[in-house]
DNA sequence: GACCGATTTGCACGGGGTGCAAAGTTGCAC
DNA sequence: GTGCAACTTTGCACCCCGTGCAAATCGGTC
């Protein structure tokens, strides 16, 4: 089988070396079904990742990826509703967290926005795959205009979910338009991602949220 | 000729009265080859707004628009680079404006924020089409999630331009980031459009800049 | 090993988008 | 108005993306 040839070369080609559970346990307690659907979703990834890195995107076809991945291309389709897609590896958001209750309830601080801080913090902490892949991802997405679109795209699907979150915090008396305040959520998720890429994707996303939001607020009312 | 009979319908079909100029003079001044050219592109716009408005996007094929507007497909291509691009009828940003030279000099003001207000307002007063046709793209844009981001990369596609107009303004001694002032500014911008969107496209965009402004300040420094 | 449900695959098809060269228009000069 | 150069439109061939469907293959289970 030309598949586990392939597999294994992936993972060496690209050491993830921040999966989670790690526990052998886990792999197991999945079942080869499970694990061998996420290791194609990888496999494909990764492969895709390698050949836009090289060719950029409008020069790889789907072809050349399944090819490499050792995989035929209606099964590529069963993986990724389209090839940029497969760059960007898009996840459901987990914005239904502990993290979204405990700001809906008004917490944890009791004020807005260093609460906004803890919920991007929260999302942001939580990526919907290993760092590297992520950060790969990202320095495609800010090459190609058309995976930066797609990337925007797919943050601004959940401003309705975040327009509800933030209904629920504020309640009957708003005070503040919920629409302004998830877009300002959303802008700052965004701008921090940025921020956590140019400055090459080492350690934590979160930890550019606070000095995102002093420049603003220095911005704000100067 | 089908084109002229096409040409009428379209005109009377979707009466834009807000065309600056209006002069009879500037029309023949501008050459035959340059008014149909313009009446085409219109004439494109509008076939594909009735189309995706009545059907939804996907469910409109570029041969349908075409049949529509009178025009063989082809020539559909040498006016768009896409399907997606007919709705939303991009064209280059006028970011070098006179606007622009005075805010990246200092003015009006002298101030960050409000002189940025001023930027994103002349920005916004320089649609680059009419505003009925403006309204109607935004308003399908807001519905159909791929032309959103279309919307927004077009908007992300000017960011260097706005980082380079940001540092001119701030200099040698930034105090701000430009990076994080251009994305804030493309933030207002977007924003802003929404509002005006939201409101049914009447009247003039920038009346909401202001507000947007102030709400941004009190979530910043409650 | 035999069965059920999930996954992969091949195939056919419709639609998007481009390069090219032929045909048709426009602008202009005489 | 004739003729020419520049530009636009068009048809055609072509490649790629993405989907529906049904057959084959694989994983888990008894």
């Amino acid at each position: 089988m030309l598949h586990l040839v392939q597999q294994v070369d992936a993972s060496v080609d690209a050491p993830e070396q921040d999966e989670r559970p790690t526990l052998a346990e886990l792999a197991s307690a999945l079942g080869l079904r499970e694990r061998k659907k996420r290791a194609r979703r990888e496999q494909l990834i990764d492969a895709t990742h390698r050949l836009v890195e090289r060719d950029g995107l409008d020069a790889v076809t789907v072809e050349a990826i399944c090819e490499a991945a050792g995989v035929s291309v209606r099964t590529f389709f069963n993986y990724f509703e389209s090839k940029d897609d497969a760059v960007l590896g898009h996840t459901p958001w987990p914005l239904a967290s502990e993290a979204a209750d405990v700001f809906a309830a008004g917490g944890p601080t009791g004020h807005l926005l260093p609460d906004l801080e803890h919920l991007v913090t929260a999302v942001l902490d939580d990526p919907p795959m290993g760092r590297s892949r992520l950060a790969r991802a990202l320095e495609l997405a800010s090459r190609e205009p058309r995976l930066l679109a797609k990337h925007l795209a797919w943050m601004e699907q959940h401003k309705g979910q975040l327009v509800e979150l933030v209904e629920r915090r504020l309640g009957d008396e708003p005070g503040h338009s919920p629409d302004v305040v998830a877009a300002f959520a959303l802008f700052l998720t965004h701008v921090t991602f940025m921020r956590w890429d140019a400055a090459g994707g080492q350690g934590r996303a979160p930890d550019h949220v606070a000095s995102v939001v002093r420049e603003l607020r220095s911005l704000l009312t100067d």
